[in-house]
DNA sequence: CACCAGGTAGGAT
DNA sequence: ATCCTACATGGT
């Protein structure tokens, strides 16, 4: 682990960032959907099959889960093992850069599963944030497999395209999304391995041949489901900020490696503070 | 009432 | 190839 120390400890694992690690930030930076601070400093983060209790300690954060399971699935899920730091560094001569990355320094890309990040990110598209967390909750809640309760509060796995394909999705109210999501679980083409080839063309190539799936939404995909960090997509906000900050151009190549980082700060400080005058 | 939300498909030019 | 518009739903 590169920004930060873990050591055991009696509810879990304590760990102790150095760098670049805020939960309240990083489930207000519109990447994840269902990650839920349910009281104040205490939070659920769910991937695939697991879920875990996390509470703000010192200037830590206590897991209440296994080392094994800590080491296994957290700190891959959380990006653990990229050092921001060298990314942070690398941010100069860009003022609006630079408060921003003041503003969301605890941001990080998380590792996302990738068939809940593609149905995430279609029902996403011309939606609210608020709606499109409470639809995803819905399919979770009615569709899901149910995996434990974490103070009272039962906790449901992602709904997987078996659970969805035969069910009646409607109570999650997607409106024209719905039949796009219908499409995706019964279609007999499409193979979550047909997005493992490591080539960021081919990669987008293929999303987009999903039905619901333009240049944004793969980006997306590709950014928070499989990791390419140059994936930079450009949703109405950050549109909006490169025109009233960077005059219409934004030369995103001066960040090769991490491109789709710098989105998310520029995403995350300009939604929440500038456009809030 | 109009307008908007992490856009896209399908059709017209 | 690029431009145009309809699109369900719920909130302000």
């Amino acid at each position: 682990m590169i920004n930060g120390i873990f050591k055991e400890c009696k509810e879990g694992v304590l760990f102790t960032p150095s760098c670049a690690f805020d939960l309240k930030q990083i489930l207000k930076s519109g990447q994840c959907f269902r990650i839920k601070e349910y009281n104040t400093d205490e939070f659920i983060a769910i991937t695939g099959l697991h879920v875990v209790k996390i509470h703000k300690y010192l200037n830590g954060y206590i897991f209440h889960c296994p080392t094994e399971i800590f080491i296994n699935i957290w700190i891959p899920y959380f990006d653990l093992n990229t050092d921001y730091a060298t990314f942070q560094s690398q941010i100069k001569d860009d003022s609006f850069l630079e408060r921003a990355l003041k503003f969301g320094d605890g941001i990080r890309i998380l590792r996302q599963d990738l068939w809940e990040t593609i149905v995430s990110f279609i029902i996403s598209q011309r939606n609210n944030i608020p709606r499109i967390q409470k639809s995803i909750e819905l399919l979770c809640q009615h569709f899901g497999s149910y995996l434990t309760s974490i103070d009272g509060r039962k906790i449901y796995a992602f709904p997987t395209r078996e659970q969805l394909v035969n069910s009646d999705i409607s109570v999650a109210s997607l409106g024209y999304r719905e039949d796009y999501i219908k499409d995706l679980c019964s279609n007999p083409n499409f193979n979550l391995d047909a997005f493992q080839s490591g080539d960021f063309y081919k990669t987008k190539e293929n999303l987009l041949q999903i039905r619901g799936v333009g240049e944004k939404v793969a980006n997306c995909i590709m950014l928070f489901g499989l990791h390419y960090m140059d994936s930079y997509p450009k949703d109405v906000w950050v549109n909006k900020l490169i025109n009233d900050v960077y005059n219409g151009n934004f030369d995103v190549t001066k960040y090769t490696g991490f491109a789709g980082y710098i989105q998310q700060l520029q995403f995350y400080y300009y939604r929440n503070i500038v456009s809030q005058r």
